[in-house]
Parts: structure tokens; C-alpha cells; sequence
RNA sequence: CGCGGAGUGGAGCAGCUUGGUAGCUCGUCGGGCUCAUAACCCGAAGGUCGUUGGUUCAAAUCCAUCCUCCGCAA
């Protein structure tokens, strides 16, 4: 990149600091806003089942644009190299490492980062998913100083939206997404010319949303109705909500829940086999899987799936368990 | 060389071990019944069985090869 690329007309020189999709269109309103001296993300990473390489969608729209892309894999080890960019003002948004605290203390506007969840609710890495499995009715968006400990930073603006009952985690991420680029975009000048507030977090009102696991990836049968259902949306698009049926992994996309209650069946068994899906006994009711994708296989909508045995009557009262 | 599953009419599957006429459930189309229906009855269309090659009198089925999709692990 030639160094006349660089437009130096505005002090503020920001380095920007993502990993994800999420991050793509802050990135994005960045870059048609300001200058971007340079962007760091995540290393390129093998990834899936043939060790395919895969960029972080970061490193394409900045390579779009010619701007310069660092990706240290331990960011504790190579932080000279992104003080050497004299940054005024570092942005993150999902980048996946923990910065330095001599990172953090060099920018004279800060270091400032996009969260989203309304903190200091859901703190962590994985606020979205967090928001809709535990049934919240709103979530939305921080900008907030960087401190050392974990998103316990100084505040500087929220913005919120409410939770629809059908929306997903891949539904709220996108739509978070764009209310995290147009915050910062409103209170990036603020930031600047030094007006913006400093909000304590209230540190008895945190709650932690930290990253999926495998774990978190079970549905319980024994849970309310609504739990499994938020536990199927809430992991969708990614990374999904599993049960097994006879031993095999069942991913459950989309379910819905009825007004029905099988006070003498199992948590977990087979009610019915509907028009439309498959019925389930949960501790207190029944929800319906309707797109479900079976270890090995690729989506498939619950009637599919019971159209694929030769016996649909051996299904019923089946038990699913995780 | 990380482990594993799978490619068969539009969809989901069976058939493959023990080669020999293409099967099931659903959908679609036509007809019937019905006040009506995602119900029921009758009928029809629709498949070079992922690719290429090999073995054989004969391959969806056995062997090799390549391509594609997916679950797990990272």
C-alpha cells in the first residue's frame, strides 16, 4: 500500500480492530466516514472438515478497499507493531483477542468498542445468542471505553431494540449489526471533540453472556416449552440446538409450541406426528420441530424426515435425549 | 493425510452383504367422493441409480478413480 493512499487531512487515524460478519458493516460505515489507517483481524484460519483456509470476512472488505490488514495471532506478543501505526483512536468490534493494556492507553481518543447487548447486561462473547436464550424482551447496542477486565468499560451511548418472539439470533445479529455501525457513526464525533460522557457500569447488575459451548448446544426436554423454544432460536443460524434420536445427533432448526400437555409421557418423547412436523413432550407441554437436520445430513423439514421411514407408526413414542 | 455419514424420479428414504424387470412415503397432474378439508378413493406422469473407468453374459449392487454435500473434531 502506497503511503500516499493515506489520507492524514483528519487527525484522527483509526485502527480498526474486527473479526466477524458482525463486524463488516461498522467496518464499512468507517470506512466511508473516516480514514482507516489500518484494520487487524483474526490469522486466517483453517477451517471445516478439509483444513480449508478461510479469511475473516474483515480481511476482504478491507483488502477491497487497499487498506492495511495486520493479523497477529497472539496481539499480547505483537503490539508494537500496531503502536508503530500511531493510532489515535482504536475501534473494535468482535475481534477475538484481549488487548494489551499498553494498547489500550496509547490512542489519545481511546479505545472504543461496539458491544452488543445493553450493558452491563450479557457481558461476554456471545451476548446475542445470550439475549434470546434467556428470553429477553430487548437488547441492543454499547459503545463504550475499553478497560482491562472484559467489557466493564466506561459507557458512552446505548441504543435498544426489542426482541420479536420469532426473531433468531441470526435475525437480532443482523439487525444489531446496523444499529451498532449507526451509533458509533452518531457518537464517533462526540468522541473526537471530546463531549462524549463516561457512564459507569452498574457492577451489580451485570450478567455474562460468554461464548456457546456444546453444552449450551443441548436441548433440555425437562425445561419449559418456552426454554426449548428460545434454546432452538436462540442458536439459530449458528451454531444450532441438538437432541439425539436413537443415538444419532438431531439438529433442530425451527420449532413452535402448542397448547397441548402429555402429563403422561416422557420429557422429550414423541407426541404426535403432525402435517407439518414432529411433536415433543417437554416438562410442561409440547413443541413442534418443523426443520430438523439428522447427523450427516443437510436441512430438512420435519415432515421430510418422517417421510424417509418406511414405518412412521415405529416413531411415535420414540424418546429424544441428549 | 484428523474421525465419520451420504449422493437412487421434484423431496425424504429402501434396495447394495448373497449382481439378474426401479420399490416406499410424500409432492405434482388428472379423475372421483364430500357442505368442506392438510381427509379418503381411483389413475397418470416423472429416474442415463453423482462422475469416469474396470470385472462380468449381465452392475444401483463388486473393484478403482474423481466430484459434491453433511455431522464430529480443531
Amino acid at each position: 500500500m502506497d503511503i500516499n493512499d493515506i489520507d492524514l487531512k483528519k487527525e484522527v487515524r483509526i485502527v480498526f480492530m474486527g473479526t466477524p460478519d458482525f463486524a463488516v458493516p461498522i467496518l464499512q460505515g468507517l470506512i466511508e466516514n473516516y480514514t482507516v489507517r489500518a484494520v487487524v483481524t483474526q490469522p486466517d484460519k483453517p477451517v471445516g472438515r478439509n483444513g480449508k483456509i478461510l479469511e475473516p470476512p474483515i480481511k476482504k472488505l478491507a483488502q477491497a478497499n487497499t487498506i492495511l490488514v495486520l493479523q497477529p495471532p497472539k496481539l499480547k506478543a505483537e503490539w508494537e507493531n500496531i503502536i508503530a501505526l500511531k493510532p489515535t483512536l482504536i475501534i473494535t468490534c468482535a475481534y477475538g483477542q484481549i488487548l494489551p493494556r499498553e494498547l489500550l492507553v496509547y490512542p489519545a481518543y481511546g479505545c472504543i468498542n461496539v458491544h452488543a447487548s445493553l450493558l452491563p447486561k450479557l457481558r461476554g462473547g456471545a451476548p446475542i445468542h445470550h439475549a434470546i436464550l434467556d428470553g429477553h424482551k430487548k437488547t441492543g447496542i454499547t459503545i463504550m471505553h475499553m478497560s482491562p477486565k472484559m467489557d466493564q468499560g466506561d459507557m458512552i451511548a446505548q441504543a435498544e431494540i426489542p426482541i420479536a418472539d420469532t426473531d433468531t439470533a441470526s435475525s437480532l445479529h443482523d439487525k444489531l449489526k446496523l444499529l451498532g455501525r449507526d451509533l458509533l457513526l452518531e457518537v464517533l464525533p462526540s468522541i473526537i471533540d471530546g463531549t462524549a460522557p463516561r457512564i459507569k457500569q452498574e457492577e451489580a447488575e451485570a450478567t455474562y453472556g460468554f461464548n456457546i459451548t456444546r453444552e449450551d448446544e443441548k436441548i433440555d426436554f425437562s425445561k419449559t416449552k418456552k426454554q426449548v423454544y428460545n434454546k432452538v432460536r436462540g442458536l439459530n443460524s449458528w451454531p444450532g440446538a441438538y437432541t439425539r434420536l436413537d443415538g444419532k445427533v438431531i439438529k433442530v432448526w425451527e420449532c413452535y409450541m402448542t397448547e397441548e400437555t402429555y402429563p403422561n409421557l416422557v420429557d422429550g418423547q414423541i407426541t404426535n406426528l403432525y402435517t407439518n412436523g414432529i411433536g415433543i413432550k417437554v416438562s410442561n407441554g409440547e413443541v413442534v420441530f418443523t426443520q430438523i437436520q439428522p447427523e450427516g445430513k443437510t436441512k430438512m423439514s420435519a415432515v421430510d424426515f418422517i417421510n424417509g421411514f418406511q414405518n412412521k407408526e415405529s416413531l411415535k413414542g420414540k424418546i429424544f435425549e441428549t
